[in-house]
DNA sequence: GGCCGCCAAACTGCATGCAATTCAGGCGAT
DNA sequence: ATCGCCTGAATTGCATGCAGTTTGGCGGCC
């Protein structure tokens, strides 16, 4: 019956984790761009609950990181500056290295079957959308985190997959996935073999690939519009010189 | 002090936020141990607030990992079990280790200051309750991951840290901190100096340390979570105390 | 005496209402 | 024409109310 480490920590109580799932995958699918408006009672009324649910998801996704949530402001979909993408990146490296260290060699069969078979579908995917694709490459890493039965792996290593999807479509251009498809193919052979050294290799070197081939000029001006990238940032808080700022008020 | 208003995801809305720090700092002090109850109507009226933001104030914190939210059931403390805990400590010591990387060399002479004051806090808190010191190495650690100025490092790392510190108040035995002090001077010594490999190996060891002192192996099989779960309410026994705890306390 | 079912209290799930704040755009002044 | 101000509409912040579920205890039955 109850199904022990179902890793439902919050969301799924109900009709929140249905807006979470709906709207983290539009997220990653980019039927939602970075700086879209989310206003509470649009995704209400699209969802066919009040608005207090509907607050109540964006801040589940909020803390996930995907939407930013301004007070008093409509809650936008997440805009990550290049450098935290990169940063994204770097924890996400190390954390899914922790996973297939973990997998080495223990993999069952029915789980290199599970595994075999998205593949497959990634590879029946390629004909699709872009959006679809990179969703499942996602998922991929996700279902090899959720293989280690670690409730907390999982949970991070989807957050910052899902980040990762995020900046895809800010930085990137378009995908070419199937060399990524071949390096999911070669990290399950490595983890079935059990070469524990080799597989951590390759998934490092896989996400590497990944967020070089993404994240492309070092300089700041490359976002699509910057417009939106420098609204939600506006005020960093250090070294900032007041330009004009008469009489705002300073957020406390 | 302006810690640097980074990090600016959900919870710092308003309240919220109010509400989620203090129920953080009452958990990681064990001033509310693991599977304490935590009804929205009491949270409400003991922060003056209305269940609606106590209610979404548990939502942030169950993202966490921080509460358990069961449907139509009192929210509790969460209360991991053995391999979580275990599994945590192995996610923070990576991320850990990539904080020290990205610091090795780095630290402005302000950002030491800090760090030997904030050890030097430590140090003077020795003779003050377990639960301070316990939190005050908590935040040391918290402390190093905001100056890598990554947001998304300083999220992980303080969710895991506060994670951890949870279970320590499960399967832990009186904590000797001095140690742990030591192990923190001697990190920062090796941050300053800007050995990178000696920093990442020692901040390893340190956690490795922390994490075999508290974590004393309940059974040898995985799995026997009922019995995880049942610790904190097994009181009976030798204890001559009063076993009759029928009603929360209700805190008036 | 012990067990089972019923019932009231407690609590959560969710919607709605009201006040406060922000946003958009029009109007007048420079 | 540009900038600043002002006002109505849009939107969030939060409290409260009602319905459905769980809890815990009381009384009846075996």
């Amino acid at each position: 019956m109850a199904p022990r480490s179902a890793g439902k920590t919050a969301e799924s109580s109900d009709k929140v984790g249905v807006i979470c799932r709906a709207l983290r995958r539009a997220i990653i699918e980019q039927a939602l761009e970075p700086g879209a408006k989310l206003p509470e009672d649009s995704l209400g009324e699209r969802f066919g609950v009040s608005r207090t649910i509907a607050r109540h998801a964006l801040g589940q996704l909020a803390a996930e990181g995907l939407v930013e949530l301004r007070r008093n402001r409509i809650a936008v979909v997440a805009t990550p500056s290049w450098q935290e993408a990169r940063d994204a990146f770097d924890i996400r490296i190390e954390l899914e290295r922790l996973v297939v260290r973990q997998l080495a060699g223990k993999l069952t069969k029915a789980q290199i079957a599970t595994l075999n078979a998205h593949v497959d579908a990634e590879d029946g995917a390629r004909d699709g959308t872009d959006a679809v694709s990179i969703r499942l490459a996602t998922e991929f890493h996700i279902l090899l985190a959720q293989m280690t039965n670690s409730p907390i792996l999982v949970r991070y290593v989807s957050e910052v997959a899902y980040r990762c999807c995020l900046t895809l479509s800010l930085y990137s251009r378009p995908h070419s996935s199937e060399c990524a498809i071949n390096e999911h193919r070669g990290i399950i052979a490595a983890l079935v073999k059990g070469d524990e050294a080799k597989v951590m290799s390759l998934m490092h070197s896989h996400l590497d690939s990944v967020a070089n081939r993404a994240l492309v000029a070092p300089t700041p001006q490359r976002g699509r519009d910057l417009l939106d990238i420098l609204a939600p940032y506006a005020d960093e808080g250090e070294s900032e010189r007041v330009v004009k700022m008469p009489k705002v008020v300073r957020a406390r």
